[in-house]
DNA sequence: AAAAATTTTGACCAATCGGTCAGGATATAG
DNA sequence: CTATATCCTGACCGATTGGTCAAAATTTTT
């Protein structure tokens, strides 16, 4: 009797996307916890953590309370569960920060990739800023651990190109800091990015200004010229 | 017998923070009204709106929760009245934004400025911050009265230095979302940069160095010079 | 078809929530 | 000193919270 999913603290990697080796998992308990999951994911994002009620949950996802703790066993849980695959998301933009590639494509990339993630997924942005505003009680170990490592890694690369003379003195780490709180803003602040433009929502197309914005501001701050290939984010 | 507290909806206005004209109300009102707001202002900052408790507050505080409602009536007014004052922090740094001076100047007072802020006042910033991120229902007029207003005007400061070529063709309210973004990352995901930079505590030092970093980024990216006299943030 | 495992659900619980209120305590004004 | 306004606070309220549980329904395995 598995009384809860074998997934629930499941590891941090990459899952493969494509046909998944084992569902882990009957075919209902497989999409009964993908609908509550996303159903979690708004109200979090719309409430936080202490202002989401299981039953607003329940109620978005269309199943009964009890059946939310028959899947995730309590409110934490499901919680956590959320954070990870979030987290899981966060640190892929980094995969373009590789010492090979030029400067100012892969700097592009990043930026467009994780302004395409604000775009995409607004309310896992939000969950995640949330948590890290109060925080980050259930994510301390992947900030102080995986995140600061990975982020040595890239700010190594940087590092590199400075070196080289390949682009502008910069501490890496405080570009990153930058970086993260530009792209996320439009995500996270959303409204009072509408608030401000005057619109009612945001297009794509005010996307694709924003972008644009960041990049030049971004990359000649960093002594860099814009590419004219558009890196494709991924 | 006027129960509530005449300055709860109070104009946001700059007050004048020398000898104030009126008190608004008896030494005892005024400085149990203080010790309140500022025990709400580190519990809505730790907690959020949902998950702060009026208990909580009154504990910190130092006083019995009935007599927070004696003085605010609802956990709602009282936190509009804390959202209040910190608006009125949020405009004052747009001073610095002026056609007679030089851009980079400006600028450079602007960031060093709202970094100043984000020092000595992360929980104030972090209140704003989680109200925004879950809708900005109580400060909706705000943004986009007063603040798109605002912005508005000094976006068209802005302007004005790029038609004369004083600085690189930008769009100033995208600036805007960037600066708000990076200065205030330092507040309001201090837990995270405190992770990432292996700190357990964040010194004057290090946002000095953050500060110095911001201001190399952005002036460059603007396609101005860091000022040699550092720009005084008041 | 029988058996075993999994899933579903309403009813229920103790704890905490924001808010109320009466009446005593204290301070201020005349 | 008296009177009036302000301040204080323990006790209490209905509503909502996260969580439990047993028993029925369903699916999967044998």
């Amino acid at each position: 009797m598995m009384k809860f999913s074998a997934r629930s603290a499941g590891p941090a990697l990459k899952p493969s996307l494509d046909t998944p080796a084992r569902p882990a998992g009957g075919r209902t308990r497989q999409a009964n916890e993908a609908r509550i999951l996303e159903a979690a994911e708004a109200v979090f994002a719309e409430a936080g953590f202490t202002g989401a009620s299981m039953q607003a949950i329940a109620e978005r996802a269309g199943l009964p309370k009890a059946n939310l703790h028959y899947y995730f066993g309590t409110k934490e849980l499901l919680y956590r569960t959320l954070l990870g695959r979030i987290l899981d998301m966060w640190v892929d933009a980094f995969d373009h920060i590789t010492p090979d590639r030029d400067p100012a494509e892969a700097i592009a990339a990043y930026i467009t990739d994780k302004m395409r993630w604000s775009r995409t997924r607004p309310l896992a942005s939000k969950v995640f800023a949330n948590e890290v505003i109060h925080g980050a009680q259930q994510i301390e170990g992947y900030l102080s651990g995986k995140l600061r490592q990975i982020v040595a890694e890239k700010a190594a690369v940087i590092d590199g190109w400075v070196a080289e003379g390949r682009m502008a003195p910069v501490d890496p780490v405080h570009l990153f800091f930058t970086l993260w709180a530009t792209t996320q803003t439009y995500a996270d602040f959303e409204v009072q990015v509408r608030a401000v433009l005057a619109r009612d929502r945001l297009t794509e197309s005010d996307f694709d200004h924003a972008t644009d914005q960041i990049l030049r501001l971004m990359l000649r701050g960093c002594g860099l010229e814009v590419p004219h290939t558009v890196p494709d984010g991924r």
